[in-house]
DNA sequence: CTGTGTGTTTTATTAAATGAAATACATTTC
DNA sequence: GAAATGTATTTCATTTAATAAAACACACAG
């Protein structure tokens, strides 16, 4: 969550706000940063930033530095055990990895980012890929992101192709020598849970090898109950 | 965090409130349950609960029950990046699992519970044993919420034999199988960190053999420059 | 010791949170 | 099938807390 909220309304929100300024990249920021990355004041983040690591979502270094604390992790457990269909995905997303040689991830979308809730690791030839857990903002684009986007904003004046497409390949848009297919996921019922993705090498994947990617995807996809592909 | 919070002001602090009621127990709560859990009134609760939602710290199904969200998993993993003092924990926690063939954790305090920042599953018999990031509150006592309380609360009666002896036995505590020994751990400078606990049935352990871990924990938390034991 | 960049506290003003009641919407019961 | 029950949601006058500007404190650098 990179993108700053325009007007936040309430002091929980302005919380969340303060929280979402944190990234992998930037996992530990000051007052001064806050308030300036979130828009706050300083004595407004002053006082949500006391709560939040009162509450242990934050941690305060000696040096001043705030950044995420243990109660996120105890949050993240939690959400492990509930959210049933992670657990029901990682078989099948180790099985495309298999077949397919390459690194599949599974993407949902969070406010204005994708979170990587899982992933196959078996075929990681670079450490590039980000971790599970790891998140990304939509502004930054990749394939998983179009598909996201495509279908939770259907607004959107490219969303129809995407969606009537049931894929989306990217090359390049996130770093020059990868590139990637990505589908939707859907539950039985149809409802949208996220986007997968297979990524590789730009020079071993034409467009054609990319298509067929997704056909693999649906067959395994399928074993475990899941839909992927055009919606129907 | 399951105590609940007598005079909560601030909606911030309402809202994490909210979140603090889910447990590994209880995953999955509903307006009715959230609000008579914290105290607070249907409209209050459901209004931080849809800005909760908006964000992804918590999720809505269908069935109109809430549970934690993926924006957990992303503060989670950012948390993992910037504590440095986890990571440097993972060696010795293995070392000291693999000399006593039991399982070691590490746990922080997190308002009114201990959350399981680290453990080494390698020697584990029983599925007994809580995941990483997994609370419990203080209140279900353990070797670990001892050690916790006397470091974080040390005008506590209790705590001062606890700080001076610089570990903790507890039998059957939590499980009338289990015994621990746990001891505080402490950075280079000097400040808290967490408790260090090593786990096992109560038949092989005697008091003696459990005193004698506390030897093992010192050592294999000296190699990496934490100490633990008696604070000096 | 003066300046600059921080974090923190204070306080009158302003804006948002509250909760009781009304409504809606299921599901169950008779 | 109608009434009853349990739950979620919306509304709105009242109350309460959040706000932000300024003043203060504190460290460090020149």
């Amino acid at each position: 969550m990179t993108e700053i909220k325009k007007n936040p309304i309430g002091v929980l929100e302005r919380g969340l706000l303060l929280l979402s300024c944190f990234t992998q990249q930037s996992p530990r920021l000051q007052l001064r940063e806050l308030s300036a990355l979130s828009g706050l004041d300083k004595a407004t983040a002053l006082r949500a930033l006391k709560t939040l690591v009162i509450w242990g979502y934050l941690e305060k270094s000696p040096d001043g530095a705030y950044s995420p604390g243990p109660s996120n992790l105890r949050m993240a457990a939690i959400f492990k055990t509930t959210s049933n269909f992670v657990s029901r995905l990682e078989a099948p997303i180790g099985n495309i990895s298999r077949r397919v040689e390459l690194t599949t991830s599974f993407f949902v979308r969070s406010n204005n980012d994708r979170v990587c809730l899982a992933r196959d690791f078996s075929h990681q030839d670079f450490r590039y890929f980000i971790d599970v857990g790891a998140s990304v903002p939509f502004s930054e684009g990749g394939a998983a992101a179009k598909i996201l986007l495509a279908h939770t904003e259907p607004e959107n004046a490219e969303s129809a192709k995407i969606i009537e497409d049931g894929f989306y390949i990217s090359r390049g848009e996130l770093n020059k020598h990868f590139a990637s297919v990505a589908t939707p996921l859907f539950e039985t019922d149809g409802s949208f849970l996220g986007a997968i993705t297979i990524t590789g090498m730009t020079v071993d994947l034409d467009d054609h090898t990319l298509k067929g990617f997704t056909k693999i995807i649906r067959e395994e996809m399928a074993s475990m109950g899941f839909f992927s592909g055009q919606p129907r």
